[in-house]
DNA sequence: CAAGAGCTGAGAACGAGTTGCAACTGGAAG
DNA sequence: CTTCCAGTTGCAACTCGTTCTCAGCTCTTG
């Protein structure tokens, strides 16, 4: 499935001096092929059920190192253990289904822009912004 | 300062059958004369201060009654302690100074609305949404 | 003013996430 | 290939915000 999408990331830590050990690969296979949003114990899980002996303190671990390489994102809903997605992807937003727990996401160029110029206004400029829209079905 | 605002709810509160108690009242007065946004400990260290008995238990126990009574609101930043901040006012969204930490309200009409017309286009409502920008001074 | 539903304080428990430490590797240098 | 060690890992202990348990209060209502 990901394994081409992994093996880049791999070279992108490779050349960025990161290590790429047996649990981070597996971890990056695990993310690769995520097209969900897990949280850390998730993929601790998936990384355990496809065989690579990790722990739960690495997975945390490797989490803030492949952040901090902005090869991952952290998304934290209200409340819930935080949830990671792949960072290679357009920017968007999150909408949440109540009901189900679902997370969709969206993008809407009309309010990026708004923001941009909200901030401007008031002498700011955005470094990274959040928005969640919590939905039922009607 | 706000004593009238504090007397509003604890008439509501009352009115919901909710007891007001010594320490309830007294958390009540604290909220209404906060005009940042502090989190349970901020709370309960000015209750302490104002002379009122309060443990830190019974401020997160009232804070979460508050916010059942639709009294106060909880703001959850990233990756901090949750915030709050009386409710009886018109909704706004937040910018957070990543430099300062100081936190600014801001409201827009035209974000709203287009929020609103993103869900209805995939079939949903909004029950509640959250909109933060971290920004930096320029 | 008796009675019990509702509150409270103190501290233990909880859950997500972090950290200290001794035992291990990647992978660069020889 | 080996050697070598800074970077990693596993485990257990720890942190920190928040919630829970439970015995003892305290409002209200009858």
């Amino acid at each position: 499935m990901g394994e081409r999408r992994a093996d880049r990331l791999e070279q992108a830590l490779r050349e960025a001096g990161v290590r790429v050990t047996r649990q981070r690969a597996a971890l990056l296979r695990v993310i690769a092929d995520a097209d969900d949003h897990p949280d850390a114990a998730e993929l601790h899980g998936r990384a355990v059920t496809a065989g690579a002996g990790v722990s739960l303190a690495t997975v945390y671990r490797t989490l803030t190192t492949l952040r901090a390489q902005g090869v991952i994102e952290k998304l934290e809903f209200q409340g819930e253990p935080a949830r990671w997605e792949a960072a290679d992807q357009r920017h968007h937003d999150h909408m949440i289904d109540l009901d189900s727990g679902a997370v969709m996401e969206f993008t809407d160029e009309r309010i990026e822009r708004l923001q941009a110029e909200i901030a401007a206004e008031m002498g700011y400029e955005i470094v990274h912004h959040r928005l969640e829209l919590y939905v039922r079905r009607r």
